[in-house]
DNA sequence: AAATATTTATTGCACGTGCAACAAAGTCAA
DNA sequence: TTGACTTTGTTGCACGTGCAATAAATATTT
């Protein structure tokens, strides 16, 4: 009979990611949750949108690695908040037109400079890491699903 | 005035770590949740188990990356399943002390080679990439907080 | 044109989650 | 020993999530 190996969960590659992923994440999060009222799902909306100009609910499911439904009820929120427009588009009446407000540029304009600053805080935390970092990351998300 | 710069979430990297890991999570998850019936938290709890021997939630929490709630319920369901037992610590009764039944070590014992079957093809289809992927984790993952 | 199939966004539902509140057990100081 | 404080694990609650079902609009087929 065959022994079962022995099996160190922190050299697993799918929850060192993860745990490396969520510390990231809830720091990032705590930067702007209490100064700016945001989550997650809806700064994403945000940054897609201040890039990409008006775009659709799936749309930005493509593009942001979101399910439809969850994006649909960022997309709620932030409208409910004054930060985005909904309207149809009227060459596909199926489709949305999802759209920055003035409110929802100032806003961005104020998130995208606190995003910068932290991600280059975390770059310069890692020093030569993080050339590794990023390059083993984009072969993982450039891999065929 | 200063303008606003672009910005692409694509490279932004909490967004990078966060696609990666929901992605490499669930198609692990796939692998193995119709077969064993199992949850990410409860094979996080198994594994560390299997590991580690008979330990509190403390003990989890702490090494594991869960909230102890989040332990405490995924040892809950194991219970129920009959994949562990849960014993207060007579030396100090405010613990536990988890431990696998002999259920629970044959689900591991078919879990583990499972994981590292996972792994390997993850790891083999990154090539030389994967090395820096795993030196940027280790950066990342040993920062101090 | 009419019938059928597909696409898009929303919503109901069941469930997992984080956080705060809590009870029970243990520690420590006076 | 008593009383205040700390630690451990569980649970109530509000909320976000994924998935399936749905309705509306459009595309396709006959």
């Amino acid at each position: 009979m065959t022994a079962t190996p022995d099996f160190d969960l922190n050299d697993f590659l799918p929850y060192r990611l993860n745990a490396a992923a969520s510390r990231i994440s809830r720091a990032f999060s705590e930067r702007y949750r209490d100064e700016f009222g945001i989550s997650i799902p809806e700064w994403r909306v945000l940054a897609h949108l201040h890039h990409a100009g008006a775009v659709s609910v799936r749309d930005i499911e493509a593009r942001v690695d979101m399910e439809k439904s969850k994006v649909s009820r960022a997309a709620s929120r932030l409208e409910s908040a004054g930060y985005i427009t909904k309207a149809v588009n009227s060459t596909d009446r199926r489709l949305l037109a999802l759209e920055l407000t003035p409110e929802g540029k100032a806003l961005v304009a104020r998130l995208i400079p606190v995003a910068l600053a932290f991600q280059a805080e975390v770059l310069e935390k890692l020093g030569p890491m993080s050339a590794s970092l990023q390059a083993g990351l984009s072969a993982l998300l450039d891999a065929p699903r």
